[in-house]
DNA sequence: ATAAAACTTTAGCCTTGTCTAAAAATATTT
DNA sequence: AAATATTTTTAGACAAGGCTAAAGTTTTAT
């Protein structure tokens, strides 16, 4: 049985290396959870102990193959909710998260998928980061960096990196959702800012914002 | 902010005193709560700090009016996840509780009352009991036991009192479900048992079965 | 009206998860 | 290659919530 603190834990060091594989240091995971160091070093004990996770002391933590199963479930279980809310519940994409971060905790195999069902299998949650599928796998988003790409060129925004009520609630100001077109029509390599041109306007984002937005193209 | 473990008892707290304003005696807590007496005189202390609680010691404990809030917005969240799982995610009467006892914690108004609208502001749950509004209030159920029912009288299944894997499993082996027409045709002063009839058969049901079987006539 | 039984509370201990402060190890500078 | 800075771990404390055993209170039975 995993807590719902160890469950945390798990889904920090999943998303730090990238699905798990790589090692992350104890700082970095204190910091994604806010939370102290020495806590963070308590509890990956914890988890290596269940074999949820490689620990060599001094030298950070990877996922066992259990361990990455029981965090890809997590960010699952997250990621479908985040749909559930949006679709079905007429939230909006900055009010879902810390809702989400409550339901990811819930224990039943068979509420996940057949919430999943209920859903018509979403392979993407409202921020563009795809669903985990049962056996934790997923296609790789084949996205591009807004900052990657050429001026001239268009694509459609497929990610947003930053989930936070402040990133979102600065796109919704902006009228920008995930599907728009937007045309990259210049680039100032003084503070890194871009000139783009969305479905309602042209407007300056900074490299703040840019870093942030994902294009397929 | 009330904890997990302080929901738990309110809700208890609430179901035993009929919606909280009878006292409770602290075994019956215990009981219904499976833990120990003595953790329960601990955590009504605690209720009675909060001011969620009235508690003399020695005399049993009642809710407060903002005790009695608190309990019938976890109540109400319970019986509309289970609204939720057996209409929209095809889970059977007698699989919802345990996960609609973890969904009854999560905290976030916006998503129980859009959950209420979703399901169609349903007002009774899935066993039959009431679903309270968003005041906390319903209507009193008026059904009355099947042992109430003079031989010869029908009634309609309109509320099962134990929602227990067991007992519901014993309904769906007989084919028996909320709504259904059941017409009581011997009552069996011996044992307290009955002879009913039922939409598939006649049968005989124990005083332990007839106990939890309420019918609107 | 007592004695016995049942119930409730108190005292002290345990586990989980977190923290601070200090010590140990590793990395970075000079 | 030493000295310094940074990171990580250890040691010890604390809060929440639960338990057992013992003591105190109320109820029931004689």
């Amino acid at each position: 049985m995993v807590s719902l603190s160890e469950e945390n834990y798990l889904k920090a060091i999943y998303q730090l290396g990238q699905q798990g594989s790589v090692a992350v240091s104890t700082n970095a995971i204190a910091k994604k959870i806010e939370s102290k160091a020495s806590s963070v070093t308590d509890m990956i004990k914890k988890l290596a102990e269940k074999k949820l996770a490689n620990y060599v002391k001094y030298k950070g933590v990877s996922l066992t193959e259990k361990g990455r199963l029981a965090a890809a479930l997590v960010v699952r279980k997250h990621r479908l909710w985040e749909v559930f809310l949006v679709e079905k519940l007429n939230f909006s994409w900055d009010e879902v998260h810390d809702v989400a971060e409550q339901l990811e905790h819930i224990k039943s195999l068979k509420l996940v998928n057949q919430l999943d069902d209920f859903l018509g299998n979403p392979t993407h949650d409202p921020h563009g980061d795809p669903i985990p599928d049962r056996e934790g796998n997923y296609l790789p988003v084949k996205s591009v960096s807004i900052l990657d790409i050429n001026p001239g060129k268009a694509g459609v925004l497929a990610l947003v990196k930053n989930s936070s009520d402040a990133f979102l609630k600065y796109l919704n100001k902006n009228n920008l959702s995930l599907g728009d077109s937007i045309k990259v029509l210049d680039f100032e390599p003084f503070d890194n800012s871009l000139t783009i041109e969305t479905k309602s306007k042209k407007m300056i984002i900074s490299k703040e914002v840019a870093q942030n937005l994902y294009l397929s193209i």
